[in-house]
DNA sequence: AATTCGTGGCT
DNA sequence: TAGCCAAGAAT
């Protein structure tokens, strides 16, 4: 090996100068990222880090942009009604970041006067911000030691010294070999590094070695699959539920709504009422109807897959007069106020299904 | 420790 | 297409 040959040219360990060279050469430009090797403001690091928690960048860029536009700063975030975060939120999933995301805010102003806390240990107090997102916001925002292991830095410390230890039970270890990769000073411009490397070098399919600064140290591209790192567990399979979900729509357009439980799958979430989700479909739907009427099922039902089930949610419609009242626990809501409720995906297909006559 | 918790894009 | 994947946290 010319590794072998040539231990200066070709470092056999990994170095974090390398990874930080590169770094300051092909960083990406991201709308959350400070420019010039600035420190990026803490509450702009954290509204982008919770977004980004198992979401993609180009799915979190508009989200992220419209929250700074209406919500510039931490004191205004924890001024908002928890129901405009939620209608903000609404399609980027995993809702249960929203409601937290709002409480951490809160929490900032009421316990740190609204300045965020520069240690991992207060940030981890937080609510809605857990290990990564703590030495996230640490090293980013404060310049602390701090080393924010997601899937990124796991893929890439899995594979430069080939942990044969299957996810998610090799986390610690993989977690304590990350810690030996910190340099001496940059750690923000280190996380970051370790992130672009993952999302654009060391990818989970295909990695482009060839232009990877740390491909004669790693030793799953000398294995020749770098490609099988991570070694991950077996998935759970998904199971199927169903339900009947009832439109109700009166003579003026309006949809009887209502808002789901507090916690929980979609909690807080704005939903069209519905039977129960469940495997077996319930024997008699139209007992869970919010209201007498002469329902019609849709042809074919909506099918929406979520993190752990997929469902199949039929849709009955049925019209009805423009002065019927409200049941309790429900309100009517006309096409020009759905852009202000938070209607998840999944019942936005509902109601798109419908509005496009899916009989 | 194992589950729960979304969504859209890609292969 | 059916599965895999993305800057994880809470319980």
């Amino acid at each position: 090996m010319q590794a072998a040959a040539n231990p200066a040219a070709f470092p056999t360990e990994p170095s974090p100068a390398a990874l930080l060279a590169w770094y300051d050469r092909h960083r990406r430009r991201l709308p959350w990222r400070a420019e010039g090797g600035a420190r990026q403001e803490p509450y702009r690091v954290f509204l982008s880090e919770i977004m980004l928690q198992q979401t993609t960048v180009v799915t979190v860029a508009p989200y992220y942009a419209a929250f700074l536009a209406r919500w510039p700063d931490v004191a205004a975030l924890a001024a908002a009604p928890l129901e405009e975060v939620l209608s903000a939120w609404a399609g980027l999933g995993y809702y249960a970041r929203a409601r937290n995301l709002h409480a951490c805010a809160r929490a900032v102003v009421e316990r740190h006067g609204g300045r965020f806390p520069e240690t991992e240990e207060a940030l981890l107090a937080l609510p809605g911000i857990g290990p990564y997102t703590a030495a996230a916001i640490a090293s980013i925002a404060f310049e602390r030691r701090a080393a924010p292991v997601d899937g990124n830095w796991e893929r890439v410390v899995a594979r430069l010294f080939a942990v044969k230890a299957a996810l998610p039970r090799a986390r610690p270890a993989l977690r304590a070999l990350a810690l030996t990769l910190l340099p001496p000073a940059r750690f923000g411009d280190f996380a970051q590094a370790m992130m672009d490397l993952g999302a654009t070098i060391c990818t989970p399919r295909k990695p482009a070695c060839a232009l990877c600064p740390w491909t004669e140290a790693c030793a799953a591209r000398a294995s020749g699959a770098p490609e099988r790192y991570p070694v991950k567990a077996a998935k759970a399979a998904k199971p199927t539920r169903r339900g009947v979900a009832f439109l109700a729509v009166r003579a003026d357009g309006a949809v009887l709504v209502r808002s789901r439980p507090p916690r929980g799958l979609l909690g807080g979430m704005s939903e069209v009422p519905s039977t129960p989700w469940e495997e077996e479909q319930p024997a008699k739907p139209v007992v869970h109807a919010p209201l007498r009427a002469s329902w019609t099922a849709l042809n074919a039902p909506v099918t929406h897959v979520f993190s752990h089930f997929a469902l199949e949610l039929e849709v009955w419609r049925a019209a009805l007069p423009a002065a019927t009242p409200a049941p309790d626990g429900h309100r009517w809501v006309v096409p020009d106020g759905f852009d202000a409720e938070a209607f998840p995906s999944v019942m936005r297909k509902v109601l798109r299904h419908a509005g496009s006559g899916g009989e």
